[in-house]
This record gives structure tokens, sequence and C-alpha cells, in this order.
RNA sequence: UGGCGGAUCGUCUAAUGGUAGGACACCGGUUUUUGGUGCCGUAUGUCUAGGUUCGAAUCCUAGUCCGCCAGCCA
């Protein structure tokens, strides 16, 4: 069995299993697929698991991927999205160390194959299997017909050979307006699938095409192309959604009645997720109405969004796995895709301590002008990460939330007269509860046991809670982005348009509170940290190193936060 | 009311005539100098009704519900 790893399990799913299957039958000898995108916006994660399984398929037969923008719309496509997505794509691919066994790293055009695809068109006119039809936009609406309704033929339908051919190529010529002429597959107008209704071949629209210039005033229609392209390049297995299910008896009729290389197509149901939405036009009108900084915000479900909030190739690619590979139309929870972050992020995130919302603590009992330095473990799932040293003084910073004046039942944290522990120092005890003129907390005057650092206390006595502290005076002022998902309703798609304002029904569910910017104050450890850098502030969550972070401050992007039992039991409880 | 496709725990999925299993979420326990991680465990499911069979999520029949299609978009 060509697997590319013979250790691996293959992965079974019904795509593999048809793979498989054309293998032993002889159909194909060989797998090679391709991810087909339009340059007309940037990828998202549904575009992540479309990768997966058209790169998975081919990594699994040992076979080859091509990466090719299927570019045959000028008025839409924008050399902008090509990089972008070029990008996106090494990126995503960079998962696989072997990617290169299978992918050259380049990007196909469509488009380049327009010359043939234009003479293949000239044969099947000779066949009488196409005609240059003059019906309008909306007469041919009108002749279609409807789901209940059969079509008529177009009154252009019976046109000689020779005149389509003279027609045709006067198209090409540029002597005819745009959207005056197309040319038409001869199919059926009777058809109860209504793409097969004497489909458009090409359609007249003098546009500049980002890579053929004005080469072009005729360009082919998805249904015509992408079979063609397919055929060109020797896709084997043509991968795709299922929304294109019905478009399936017409990529094989084109390739059927050219007599060329015939790959099969295989459907799939695209990914949906819950607490955001997944199209091109949601994005652009999200990023229109500057509900998110861009098509990169950390908010948005773009493979751009998820890399600048924290994600890795791998945790991307994690997720594409576990949501699997069916026929079944289905809304993933977002908590699936936190989970593949959490996991990945716990492997590899340096721990570090930060405060986000400071109560000051003076140590009453410790040498006002020592600084002693405490020894902490970067990642205590990777002992290779080692060790580092963390100041420590008399004045801290603690955690706002892990004081309480007045505990609740099992707050097991520091409140008047209880002891904690101080992560990788002394055990603190609150003697006393300092506040300003509105009864505000401003100042805890606590004592550290001196006999605790780095040691359970002589006595046997235990305490229930570890605190994360930073030293007030050596703290680094850093901008941190707390973000949640980006809509409150888990099916914020399900409510589309809003019949009374001209405003989309989904925004009306997004999250207020999808981002919090606050003030953070982290230990010194992580001064010049990389853009990129991922770290987990202990006890917090996961956080990176924004692109916005500059030499005299960080920003960092919340990717996700830790599992928070204590917010459950006090959730419960109130 | 045309055609195509689909239906298994709350969610995503496995089981291809032979013990309905996993992941996430949830709940409980345990370990822990992160209320993190890890480990253990509870609970929850075959759309409905018939039929075939020793045995059905799986095969058959009828129904129900859901998705997609009437761009010169992809």
């Amino acid at each position: 069995m060509p697997t590319s790893d013979p250790e691996a399990p293959v992965a079974t799913d019904f795509v593999r299993e048809a793979v498989s299957e054309d293998l032993a039958s002889g159909r194909f000898d060989r797998v090679h697929t391709r991810f087909p995108p339009e340059p007309n916006a940037y990828l998202h994660i549904g575009h992540a698991k479309a990768v997966w399984i058209d790169y998975g398929v081919a990594k699994d037969f040992g076979g080859r991927f091509n990466l090719r923008f299927d570019d045959t719309n000028p008025e839409k496509e924008d050399q902008e999205f090509v990089d972008a997505i070029i990008a996106d794509m090494k990126w995503l691919l960079s998962a696989d160390p072997d990617v290169h066994r299978h992918w050259d790293g380049q990007a196909l055009f469509g488009s380049d194959y327009f010359d043939r695809q234009y003479e293949l068109a000239q044969e099947l006119i000779k066949k009488g299997l196409a005609y240059v039809c003059d019906l309008s936009p909306d007469e041919m609406r009108e002749a279609r017909g409807t789901l209940t309704r059969p079509g008529v033929d177009s009154p252009w339908r019976n046109r000689s050979v020779e005149e389509n051919l003279d027609l045709f190529a006067r198209m090409r010529a540029g002597e005819f307006p745009d959207g005056s002429k197309t040319l038409r597959a001869k199919i059926d107008m009777a058809s109860p699938n209504l793409v097969l209704r004497d489909p458009v071949m090409y359609r007249i629209r003098r546009a500049h095409h980002h890579r053929q210039g004005d080469a072009w005033c005729v360009y082919p229609t998805y249904d015509w192309a992408h079979g063609l392209q397919d055929s060109i390049e020797g896709i084997t297995h043509s991968l795709c959604t299922l929304e294109y299910e019905i478009h399936r008896p017409l990529y094989d009729w084109f390739l059927d009645q050219l007599g060329v290389f015939h790959p099969r197509q295989i459907e799939f149901a695209r990914l949906n997720l819950t607490h955001t939405v997944m199209s091109k036009r949601k994005f652009v009108e999200l990023v229109k109405a500057g509900k998110v900084s861009g098509y990169d915000d950390p908010r948005m479900p773009t493979l751009a969004g998820l890399r600048r909030r924290g994600y890795s190739p791998e945790a991307v690619r994690e997720f594409c796995r576990r949501v699997g590979v069916t026929k079944a139309a289905s809304v993933t929870e977002m908590y699936q895709l936190e989970d593949c972050a959490r996991e990945d992020l716990n492997r590899r995130a340096l721990r570090v301590m930060a405060v986000l919302d400071p109560l000051r603590v003076v140590i009453t009992n410790y040498d006002d002008v020592k600084t002693e330095w405490v020894e902490a473990v970067n990642n205590p799932e990777d002992p290779s990460a080692g060790m580092r040293r963390v100041p420590f003084g008399p004045v801290i910073l603690i955690e706002q939330d892990d004081f309480r004046e007045e505990p609740p039942p099992k707050y097991f944290r520091l409140s008047p007269g209880t002891e904690v522990r101080l992560r990788y120092a002394y055990l603190l005890r609150c003697d006393e509860v300092v506040k300003d003129g509105e009864g505000q907390v401003v100042e805890l005057r606590c004592t550290v046991d001196p006999a605790t650092l780095g040691a359970n206390p002589p006595d046997g006595r235990k305490v229930k809670a570890t605190i994360h502290w930073v030293v007030a005076d050596q703290a680094l002022e850093a901008e941190a982005r707390l973000f949640d998902h980006l809509f409150s309703a888990p099916h914020p798609e399900a409510e589309d348009s809003e019949p009374d304002s001209g405003e989309p029904g989904y925004l009306k569910h997004m999250n207020p509170d999808s981002l919090r910017v606050v003030k953070a104050l982290v230990e010194p450890s992580v001064a010049g940290a990389a853009p990129g850098s991922v770290f987990q502030f202990e006890r917090v969550g996961y956080f990176c190193v924004d692109r916005d972070s500059t030499a005299e401050k960080l920003v960092f992007n919340r990717t996700v936060t830790l599992r928070d039992t204590w917010a459950k039991i006090e959730k419960k409880l109130s």
C-alpha cells in the first residue's frame, strides 16, 4: 500500500475508501489531488479542512498535490489574494514536515490554460454540442424554467456549426458588447437538474485579468473550466464540497464529450463553526462595517486571523483531523478548535507570570532594599525548556481576583488572615487590608514565612492555593488584548437577514465583549520577545506577541484562556 | 409540489449483518507549588413505523425531518 508513513494507521473515511477502490480496480494507478481556491478572498478555517482533505489524501496515498487558482472571473480576482493565499498555504502545510514530498510549493493558475480551453470549446462546437446564444441574462433566466417547470430551448440553439464557429471567433475577437452573447453547451433544457439546462461556457467581459491582462474578453465559467483544469493537470481525484454535487453530471459530461483524461469528483460536507460566520461576503461586511480590524483580526476565523491569534499550523491540522470527513451537514462547536489550541500550546508555550488586574501587596517583614531571585520552571511539560530566574521583592502585585475580603465557600485563595503560596516563592499571609475613601481595597499588608522559599513549611501546615505575582518595580508594562467569541449566539447565521433594517440579522448577535484591551504587568524575562512568540501566563491563559508590539511596549493577544474550574464553581454558587 | 444528497450521545464522529466506541462539552473523583496539565470514572445516542434475519445503526418498504440547486459567481 503506497502510504507515505507505513507506521501511521491509514485514516478511514468515505473519500479515502473511494480512492482505495479506484486504485484497486485500476481506474487510476496513482493519486493526484488539488486545492482550487478562487483568488477573491482570504482563506478561512473551512478552507483548511478542505486543504487537509485534498492534501491529506495525496499524502496518504503517496501522491502529488497541486495548489491551483481557479481564476476565471477577472472582475472579482486580485493579485493581493493570490499572494495572501500562497502565504497561508505554506503556513498551513508547514505542519507536515514531509510537505515537499507531495507539493512543490508552487501555485498553478487555471487561466494559464485559456488557450487550450478555447480550442476544446471549438471542438465541442464542431461536434454540435455547443452554440452561441444571443439571449440576454433576463431572457435566459426566463427560458431556464424553474425547479418544477422545464426550460424552453433558446431560439439560437440550432445555429449551424459554421455560424457558431464564426460567431465564437468574433466573440473572442471583441466584436460584440459585454454580455450580448454567450457560448452554451447544448444538453437538455428539460433536465430536472437545472445545471444541465444548456449551461453557459463563455461570457463576454472586458475586464482586466490579474494574470492575462487584456488578452481576453471572453472568460470561461466555473463548470466549463474546472473539470478541464483538473484534466489538464492529471488530477485523479477532484475533491470538493457538497454544493458541487449536482454539478458532477456536468463535470462528467464535458470530459466525456471531449474524450480527455477524466478525474473523479467526490464531494464532502463543508465546515461550519459555532459562534462565528464563515463566508467571504460576511467577512467583507464585518471588515467594511468596522466590526473587526481587518481580515487578520484575531477574532476572525481566517487563517491569517488564527495565525495572529496564536494558533500554530499543527493545532489547525489537529482540528481538521478531529472534525473528520463525511457528507452530513454539521456545525462543529468552537470548543473543539479551542481545545486544539490548548493541547498544542500546553506542550509548547513557555510559562511566565503576568498580572492583568493588579492589587498591590506590601510584605512587611521583608527587607525593603533586598531583591532576590527565585527559580522558575519554563515548561513543566517539557523539561528541555529549562529554568529561569524571576526577581522577588518587598512590594509585589497579585491578581485582584486572588483576594477576597469575604471569601465565598470553597475559595482557597487569599483573604484576611489566610495564607497562600506565592508561585516559586514564599507562603504569604494577609495581615491587613488597606482601603481608600470609597472603601475600595487598594493594598494588602502581608508577611511571608522565610522558611518556605521553595520548601514546604517545617510544621507541616498546608495551603490550598498557589497564586502568581510580579514584582512591582521590575514588572514590564504591556498591553493584553483579551479576545472572546465574535458572536455570542452559537448560530448567528440562523438569523441572517433583517427584514426591517438594511443591516444583516447576524450582526445583532455580535458579542459586545469580543475584545477587551487591558494593561498587563509581566515578569521581566519576556522583554524583547519577538512577534509570534507564545507564552502561558500562568493561571490566566495562552498569549502570543502581536505584530503591533514595539521595543517600548509589548502587545499580547490572548489565544485562549486556561480551563477555569474555579470560575465554574463560583458560577454554580451564584 | 422537480432533482440531488443527508440523518448515530448536547456537538463532531467510529462501527460496512455479530458487545454501539472515541473526541469535545458536561458532571464527579484523584494527583498537583498553575483551581492548569495528567490520570480514573458517571451520565447521555442509532429520525419514525413496519419487514427480512438466530442476530439490524448496517439490508428492504413506507414515512418524517434537514441541506443544496432556478448567476453570463465559484
